[in-house]
DNA sequence: CTGAAAGCGCTTACAG
DNA sequence: CTGAAAGCGCTTACAG
């Protein structure tokens, strides 16, 4: 492969000079740029980004650290934070932990031996303590998505509390009262904050919440189909069971399938997490989606305002209730007409009713997605 | 950030000494080693892979250029590569390309530049000269999945024919006599590959294909969309939709739920790529299926092979059938008992009957994926 | 077993 | 505007 050198000798100037022409330093004659440009397109000369980072002591690179690449929520925001990054001028290089607190810790180090000048992470745990360091040590870090409490580093994400509340009271609105949810693991913020919410929801209903109804999943499928299947042995099992992911509620799914139940005469079901597949499940899942695009872009800007040493902001971005059936009786909209009086449903003493959920764009299939072709 | 001069100071040793127990080369003394690590531990140290690189002319990494991050196939793919480079001591970087020449060459342009040691491609379409000279030039290169023609490289992909032959069959005993596909862009062998399968399969069963019942896709969800509608739009509207991937699949359920058409009474649909949420889909989507992990897999010892310089192995996986509800009645094994005399098929008169699709394991949503915790 | 030194391919003051 | 030279952080013959 052709080096600076090979370019120099073929222009008859110096690499200097040849350096100064490929990095558009202002000071280099119209002839010299002109036999540089022409010697590198002689010998289809490439820089050498290894040897440039070495010298200039950047990459321009992101490292990214996703909790699991089969997750279409992460891979939509690995979507995102790629474009966005693009859009900057940076390359990301993605670190799939599959949930693994020892993977994720595995691609950080990789991630940091090379050098990344930033590291946007969605932690799967509290943090090793490499990952803590390197915060600590001034690496430019973002959490996106899932933080870690008392790490001083910005974090974009979605606060899932509201949208859960109006999914409560959806739920209670048709009736049901015995509430289950799989929860993702307690060692990621999402993981506890989605079910604090859950609670605070549930009891502001004055619904309870016992312990059996509380299944601990850790995000992936397979987790989701077992907590499920617990929820359905016990004597008196859930009316509605909400996976605090896209991925568990594929699980549950699998498992309400394998006894032969449906949903949602037999068992009502709810997600965290839209997703384009769940306009198409039998029966379409009702869902609370983020705004998973921007989410993404948020959190590179973030990043790249830390790099660039200019001040970046946590991103706080709101997420919503999208009412499809699989948890009872169509949303209103969705009714031809009203069929008579409705089933009269005491609004709880001292909590506000909710709004209506907003109703979801039928044909709009990617309501996360965010696919502009800048 | 520590150097290594930093931890020879430390240590009381020169930088070769250090680089030696770094490298784990034989003629370092106890003592030195002992010291050394010592070093390392109390400062922290990390080598700079980026110096290590320049050095060393490796990088211990390998590029993927996919075609689309969104599409659940290639995520598999991805992650089942990360995986075996992993196993193999490599790292890898993704590039997303979402199907656009352009945005391929971009990222195959920046894998380059970064000095990745091999190179694993899906091309979205015929190469660009770029891409094409980098093989020509002798690097590395492996093509995944989908291929390109004259260019001497080895590839590993899936063989859809028996399958998509298959599929044809289920679809005649099903009664159904026309028969339409969304097929790929025509600029990649996955595009042209099935359509040919198809229409050969058609030719089998003395079937009909006109032009009409082809619709143009480029393996992405919008283009499924209208595909369909213009199918939907014909005087005589096909029976059966094959979308070509999963994505158009999911396009072509938009489509037909837009019109209040229900499958497979109304229309029915069969995709190529199985993914796990087709069993939950209403109806369960018959599809096929590829080996996406084993294909990763065989990608990367293929790629490794002709980085180390031992002789690289193309290799061919076949695909099956898995038959769910979408194209008609449920297959035999899923009926209680035979209902009475079904309708007598005949079979084409040429044509070997083809073998009954095998049954799909219902306990098993991911069929493709290979989670094994390596 | 150990160290001094060269060199990987760049960039960038510095001097002219 | 241009070039010689230093140096980024490593590895690796080479000599001892």
């Amino acid at each position: 492969m052709a080096s600076i050198k090979d370019v120099a000798a073929e222009a008859g100037v110096s690499v200097a000079t040849v350096s100064r022409v490929l990095n558009d330093h202002p000071s280099v004659s119209a002839d010299a740029r002109t036999r540089v440009l022409a010697a590198v397109e002689v010998l289809g000369y490439r820089p050498n980004a290894v040897a440039r980072s070495l010298r200039t002591d950047q990459t321009r690179t992101l490292g990214l650290v996703i909790s699991d690449v089969l997750n279409p929520y992460f891979t939509q925001l690995a979507r995102a934070v790629e474009e966005q990054a693009r859009a900057l001028g940076y390359s990301v290089i993605i670190g799939n932990a599959d949930e693994r607190p020892d993977l994720q810790d595995h691609h950080v180090r990789t991630l940091l031996d090379r050098r990344i000048d930033g590291l946007l992470v969605s932690p799967t745990d509290g943090g090793s303590p490499l990952m803590l360091d390197a915060a600590r040590g001034g690496t430019p870090m973002v959490f996106v998505d899932r933080w870690i409490e008392g790490v001083v580093v910005p974090v974009v994400r979605s606060d899932g509390s509201a949208a859960i509340h109006d999914l409560v009271a959806h739920l209670y609105g048709l009736g049901h009262r015995r509430l289950a949810i799989i929860a993702g693991p307690a060692a990621t913020t999402t993981g506890r904050e989605r079910v604090e919410a859950f609670r605070q929801a549930m009891a502001a209903y004055g619904l309870p919440l016992p312990d059996a109804y509380i299944g601990q999943g850790d995000f992936q499928a397979e987790s989701g189909r077992r907590a499920t299947e617990r929820f359905l042995d016990l004597n008196e099992p859930p009316e509605v069971v909400f996976a605090a992911d896209n991925l568990m509620a594929l699980g549950a799914l699998d498992a309400i399938r394998a006894r032969g139940l449906r949903v949602p005469d037999d068992i009502a079901l709810a997600a965290f997490d839209d997703i384009p597949w769940f306009v198409h499940t039998d029966p379409p899942i009702t869902a609370i989606a983020q705004s998973t695009g921007e989410l993404g872009h948020a959190a590179v800007r973030a990043l790249v305002d830390c790099i660039e040493g200019r001040s970046p902001k946590s991103v706080t971005l709101p997420a919503r209730l999208v009412v499809r059936r699989s948890c009872g009786e169509p949303a209103l909209h969705e009714l031809p007409a009203p069929l008579g009086p409705r089933a009269p449903q005491e609004p709880p003493a001292p909590q506000e009713q909710p709004a209506l959920p907003e109703q979801p764009a039928p044909m709009e299939p990617f309501p996360a997605m965010n696919r502009s072709q800048s």
